[in-house]
DNA sequence: ATAATAGGCAACCAAAAGGTTGCATGTCAA
DNA sequence: TTGACATGCAACCTTTTGGTTGCCTATTAT
């Protein structure tokens, strides 16, 4: 889980998670695409979404067709996120009482 | 948001929100404790986490409290976690038929 | 066959991240 | 009021990260 946060942690990777969620499937030059970057650093950028298994790819003769897998991210939302959201409410009425009690 | 998930890549900096989940309001020293780290490496992580707005702090005399901010982890979860979900299925099944395909 | 295309590999580099030590400051208690 | 305690600030160091350039390999199209 560590590897998926910091995988996510970079915008150019959540960016070509984003491109790949509107179009699935693509090569590694259709996602260098307008990118500021060379294709090897794509490739690299892949390569950490791929060891955090954010990606799968597929070869197709001389071609590498990239694959989101959502499976991750939605383990973020179900085990991390979650445990946060029980007990929001609680913790913000704490932190307004005690902001309050500043002024005491 | 980018600092959010900035923040979230760390998983020392993980483990402060946890604790803070579990034990809401720790100064700077109860949250030392059990680390293998220095004070002044916690104060940094903190800091982090105050900048992405994911903790608050309450200066009280000498001490300094700190209260975990769930809003942001709520955020990654709404605006960024659900956009992935959307289309989950629809993204496994179209792999599922790629991966198929291999064998023709 | 051969040129163009798609991608892989490795060395290198600058900047950022994560951590340390040392010292300074503000607050509380005796 | 003075010592102990809680935290702040800054310089410094090492490793990781994000990126580059240069060259190599495999596949496809002509």
């Amino acid at each position: 889980m560590n590897e998926v946060f910091k995988a996510l942690a970079d915008a150019s990777r959540r960016s070509l998670l984003d491109r790949l969620h509107a179009k699935n499937g693509q090569t590694l030059n259709e996602l260098c695409d307008g990118l500021a970057m060379t294709r090897q650093a794509v490739t690299k950028h892949l390569g950490i979404l791929e060891a955090a298994n954010l990606v799968t790819t597929l070869r197709h003769g001389r071609e590498k067709l990239h694959y989101i897998n959502p499976v991750p991210i939605h383990q973020i939302g179900e085990r991390w996120i979650k445990k946060f959201e029980r007990g929001k409410l609680a913790a913000l009425s704490e932190l307004k009482r005690q902001l309050e009690k500043r002024d005491e």
